[in-house]
DNA sequence: GCAAAATCTGTACAGTGTAAAGATTAGATG
DNA sequence: CATCTAATCTTTACACTGTACAGATTTTGC
């Protein structure tokens, strides 16, 4: 069957996952600018063209692994314990995004580099999508709306001003723009101290 | 003297300020993902070798291109006309960042790629400081402080939260993230519609 | 058991960035 | 003006890259 460890097989087995499995090793060791889909190939012990024939091409492979990277991304902002507000579990969530970026920086950027995935993939849209229904959730929530409906305009900006918020602290983060404002900024810091006060000032905990 | 166009020379002449034009004109054309070093050679009608002697290497020239793409970024986010609050010169600034983001995506994305510009040419690091300098302005301003006075932490977050939130818009747009939300959305519909929308719920006008 | 389909290899090609050595020109010095 | 030196550009070359194509091998369905 080789169902069990054949790496060394003509057939590999499971070369396609193998294949995510490796390029997924390379981004987290090496960042994306670190991917080569011969590298890939090499990681799984398979030639450089054995790739193609299961994702096509170098963005079908990418694609898959940015469909992973979304899931797991949803499932960093899913917030486990109650929050006491609309606004703290908003927080949490945004703790969420940010420590995924900062945890699997290769795969975040990979997951927005149009250039590098294929456009049209509908998996890959629809991971992206569900990554964002915390948000929405939450979103309604801040408005006093029950949680499943569906997103009115007004709703839907103040979704956007939260996403773009913590979108861009990330990307800013990973750009090493901050390396200025506090220089021995790491990872912590920025999820302990800058992030939650910048959270603060645009979403300010009501008083009570 | 060769000083007036000599493109067929052996010395092009200003051959520096000719591949950095040739480069801003791929990205402009063809996008960052357009790019490559032999490209721009051959644009500017010279060997692959030769920007190497100008520039070092890939990352020298679009490090190049980088610094007055943040000279530009600048321009665009200096206020012409006397706004009447502080809130409405930072969504003017707003604007004027998405507006620079949008016209010119391939210098735009270019400017944050660590991976492709030198990590630590002061030049770089000077051009994008100086284009956070009317932020800043503005931040203290909102502060009710004067504009030219060094930033405490509570204004260095505020002006955190100023850019992060305009910069995830900027970038979340140019990753086509919005074609689901608004599928007929173009430049105008962001600037004019979605941008000041999203800027109102976390920047509301005071009532007057 | 055997044909057909799926899977992987080997080879090849055009293209990339850039290192190294040589050709050409410009500018400074006498 | 002549010549030397340094700057500038070309040529060649190398190790890569993604992927197309043809063939080898294995699995699967009947």
């Amino acid at each position: 069957m080789a169902v069990e460890t054949a790496r060394d097989a003509y057939h590999h087995g499971d070369l396609r996952d193998a294949l995510v499995k490796a390029t997924d090793a390379i981004l987290a060791e090496r960042g994306l600018e670190g991917f080569t889909l011969r590298g890939a190939a090499r990681r799984a012990h398979v030639s450089p063209a054995a790739p193609a024939h299961h994702f096509g091409s170098s963005a079908g492979l990418l694609t898959e692994v940015a469909i992973l990277g979304f899931e797991e991304l949803a499932r960093h902002i899913e917030i486990e314990g109650s929050a006491e507000s609309a606004t703290a579990r908003l927080k949490q969530q945004a703790a969420g995004y940010v420590r995924f970026a900062l945890a699997y920086p290769g795969r975040f950027q990979l997951m927005f580099r149009y250039d590098l995935l294929l456009p049209d993939d509908a998996r890959l849209a629809a991971a992206s999508e569900l990554a964002k229904v915390p948000i929405a959730r939450t979103t309604q929530a801040l408005l006093g709306r029950p949680e499943d409906a569906e997103l009115d305009e007004k709703a839907s900006v103040m979704m956007l001003a939260a996403w773009s918020t913590v979108h861009g602290f990330a990307h800013l983060a990973l750009s090493g723009k901050f390396s200025k404002l506090t220089p021995e900024a790491k990872s912590q810091h920025l999820l302990d101290e800058l992030l939650p006060a910048m959270l603060e000032v645009l979403w300010p905990e009501p008083k009570r």
